[in-house]
DNA sequence: GCAAAAGTGTTTCCGATACACCCATGA
DNA sequence: TCATGGGTGTATCGGAAACACTTTTGC
């Protein structure tokens, strides 16, 4: 059995949370193929030396040209015939060498921040985008499974782990950090409250610094000190 | 790459909670080698056409004859040199026809009742008895941080998820339900406050019957409603 | 009648929630 | 001076925690 990983790459910008989608294109024809319109999650094969945490980390540095991604594995999904849908078959057979072959894979999430850079990585596989994980489209293999799961499992992590900080700036304004709450949990925070909370967080650090180039107002500008992760 | 599926176990008779292992017997020598002695999780290579939900349900009930066992994945174990120790080798060699390749492993962890029966049950590989996890031996391949991993995942979800219930027999009282999380979460809880808790659950239900042969006053019994699991 | 566990309420405390105004800045 | 978001405190409510005695049964 081939086993593979896929990645649900989270990005927020400030304004929503997005989900990193590449468009597959089967590059051997000219005119559009079905599956030349689909789109799925970044994922390939595990190599025969490589652990799956390394072998995800690669996969999304070869597409992302990032390397200090945060990534965390959450789901195997091995059912047998997960990609041997027809159309799934025709892209796979534009690339693989043994497309019919079972694949299971370990699905693994990951979070960056669009803040200062937006990553817009090439593919051996096609066109990359951003997609706003509120308006997804259909996607190949089981990838839809994996990524309603993916953002399931973000809500459940992103209170109880610390790992909002993955999805800011190194620096980053409160209203930033509680922008981003409501937009994976979807629902409206309680200024005060919110601030309160963070305030008994003492890995959130203040800076010395405010927001620059804003039309009101400058933030005062915190940071995250992993170092400082118990309370 | 070949892929498996192990199992941790976990029985509950009242008293303490066990993990069930098989103890590895190289069944070609008499002499006891190092690795006759070591003991390991239940587990097994998945079939060409059987999902992995499938498989860890069909390890289990080749192990312990028992069918309808919970069962939860939680995490996929993938270092490529999970499975070359030596003494690990020595065994796979006993019984796996290519037990050199790399094995990657998706790991369940189950729940069973020992009360009204305790699952005693044959392997292929060997003995198998349930051991306190308050003092687990060491274990083959990477099964400590398998175990270890898995006692963490039961913690965390004894409480949010509603799976007390599948370590408990049918019918049960308010104290062996009690009991079962103290010795999960591994703290003493206070009686009342418990029983106020669980009457929030309408999901648990009392029967019209108490407790038998019991020399002190005999308890409610109460049953577990699956079709009520929202409140 | 005694040993052993079942069963039951009230008070206290703390954390979560709701809520509105003044401030600093750039245009 | 105005528009914009930044920043702050208090009162209330509800759930969690602490806590001890009476009851029922088998022996």
């Amino acid at each position: 059995m081939d086993v593979s990983v896929d990645c649900a790459l989270f990005g927020f910008d400030g304004e929503s949370l997005k989900l990193l989608l590449i468009r597959q294109r089967t590059e051997s024809s000219g005119e559009l193929t079905e599956a030349a319109l689909q789109m799925a999650l970044p994922g390939n094969l595990v190599k025969e030396d490589e652990s799956l945490d390394a072998a995800a980390k690669r996969v999304l540095s070869e597409l992302t040209q990032l390397d200090d991604v945060f990534l965390k594995q959450f789901h195997a999904f091995g059912h047998p015939d997960r990609v041997s849908d027809l159309k799934d078959q025709q892209w796979l057979r534009t690339f693989r060498e043994e497309p019919q072959n079972r694949v299971m894979t370990v699905a693994y999430y990951g979070l960056v921040s669009l803040h200062d850079h937006t990553p817009s990585p090439a593919s051996f596989a096609g066109d990359v985008h951003w997609s706003d994980v509120r308006d997804l489209p259909n996607l190949a293999f089981d990838h839809d499974d994996i990524a309603s799961l993916a953002l399931a499992t973000l809500r459940t992590e992103l209170e109880s782990k610390h790992i909002s900080f993955e999805l800011l700036p190194e620096k980053f304004t409160l209203r930033q950090l509680q922008s981003l709450h409501e937009v994976v949990l979807d629902k409206k925070l309680d200024k005060r409250n919110f601030r309160k909370n963070i305030k008994k967080l003492n890995h959130v650090v203040p800076l010395n610094e405010k927001e620059e180039g804003v039309l009101h107002k400058p933030a005062q500008l915190f940071t995250y000190d992993s170092s400082l992760t118990q309370p």
